[in-house]
DNA sequence: AATCGGATATGATCGGGATCATACCGGACT
DNA sequence: AGTCCGGTATGATCCCGATCATATCCGATT
């Protein structure tokens, strides 16, 4: 009863662009996502009905860093962002996830209680899974701890990158990695905002920035939408030559 | 034959301070490092032929990010730090790691090449297990893959922390908490330059805040030594309050 | 003994980016 | 229709920290 994601029906002043579910058509089956899929079909058929679903909106917190580690989530629809808030009031968005991708499970493995928050970026559709559950299904079928040490490893990987990309690089350049990053085809659905907080600047530099790179023909803009327009010049101010 | 780590002899012009290798005493057995030692006895027996040991030097690479990620290693005794380089040069330290630390693993998972690169921050011995092996050891007995598993989540715990921290937080507090997580019972043994690739800043101002702390009564310096006088204002600075 | 290089130290200077302030726009709610 | 707020935009200002330069100290090498 986790108590923070009641199902609510649909919120209001939230005119943020670029959302709504049913742009990102994409959607996943609980069968498909990560975690389930390695399971055994004995298995996944003997846990799927302790899968609780829950629909959330965007900006709607999830979980906050430091309450107790319940489940391990994935997402079915939608977008998800894990982030973390300084003692200023500063927030850092340290991944954003989409469907089929698991989130809580580092938390819900060895430490009891969440290291960072998760909230909608979009809104959509969440499953969890009690941590108790979690456990005895590892116990059980340990490979597939495996599956999730190649996501882990993954985000483990990404995290040193941006580390290095944060301990070094200008804020152009670590801005141009969030844009890319957030890119699907050719255009970025984000504010300037989302990427101040995805890479480590305020919003009136994302906006500094990004105008420049409007300017220099780079990118395109529109509220809530960035459109690459030339991804090689971009890719080189990332530092990625 | 990796061929970049060849036991060489003890090696020259490295008056470096608080080095040495006999200094941290501190050893382990290899059936009590990470990854080993959840293994079965018998696995255990069976690879244990496989293990290559090396000795390495400080400043000595054990490998170079973007080569072939061939082994697993694990520290036998002495200290490693895992590094990312920038085009620039510039050098951010990811993660320094201790006797029974495991490392390279990551890589050796999904990756088929290193993604940081890895040198002695002290002499010492490592051990390596080549990839096939640890592969072919994971698929015999998948709950190992728990125990990485574990691992690669609090460093994923880790380096999202300092991701906020290195966002948000100014060079003092991220020094700070670099010089904390180097302390080991009051003091560590660390050089200015160590400090600055820790925390994402440089040797000056690295040196200008150390000595900033220095005169406030926080800390007392000698070469390649920091003492902490005052934790708690240490932690504060912090931010860690 | 002389040399060399790494570590520490400190000054001068510059600039990137944070901060504060203001303004406009457009969608959504009352 | 009017209000309100989030997103975008831009100017002014300030300061932290990077950069460049120089100096001292000391252990290690030649």
């Amino acid at each position: 009863m986790i108590g923070i994601i009641p199902d609510s029906p649909p919120r209001s002043r939230r005119g943020g662009p670029g959302q709504g579910g049913m742009r990102q058509a994409l959607e996943i089956d609980l069968g498909r996502a990560e975690f389930f899929r390695g399971m055994s079909p004995g298995l996944f058929g003997r846990i799927r009905h302790l899968v609780q679903e829950s629909h959330f909106e965007r900006q709607k917190v999830l979980y906050f860093e430091g309450q107790p580690a319940e489940y391990l989530w994935v997402i079915g629809s939608g977008e998800v962002r894990l982030y973390k808030s300084s003692a200023s009031g500063r927030v850092t968005t340290l991944e954003v996830l989409k469907p089929g991708e698991m989130f809580g499970a580092v938390s819900s493995l060895d430490q009891d209680h969440y290291t960072a928050s998760a909230e909608g970026v979009s809104s959509g559709v969440a499953w969890r899974l009690p941590r108790p559950t979690v456990l005895k299904v590892i116990g059980e079928e340990p490979a597939l701890a495996v599956d999730i040490l190649v996501v882990t490893s993954r985000r483990l990987r990404d995290a040193h990158e941006r580390l290095r990309s944060f301990a070094t690089d200008a804020a152009p350049a670590r801005l141009a990695r969030a844009l890319l990053r957030a890119t699907r085809e050719g255009q970025a659905r984000v504010t300037r905002r989302a990427l101040a907080e995805a890479s480590g600047t305020t919003v009136e530099t994302a906006i500094r920035v990004l105008r420049r790179f409007e300017r220099e023909g780079l990118i395109a803009g529109k509220v809530g939408l960035v459109q690459v327009v030339d991804e090689p010049a971009l890719l080189r101010v990332a530092g990625e030559v």
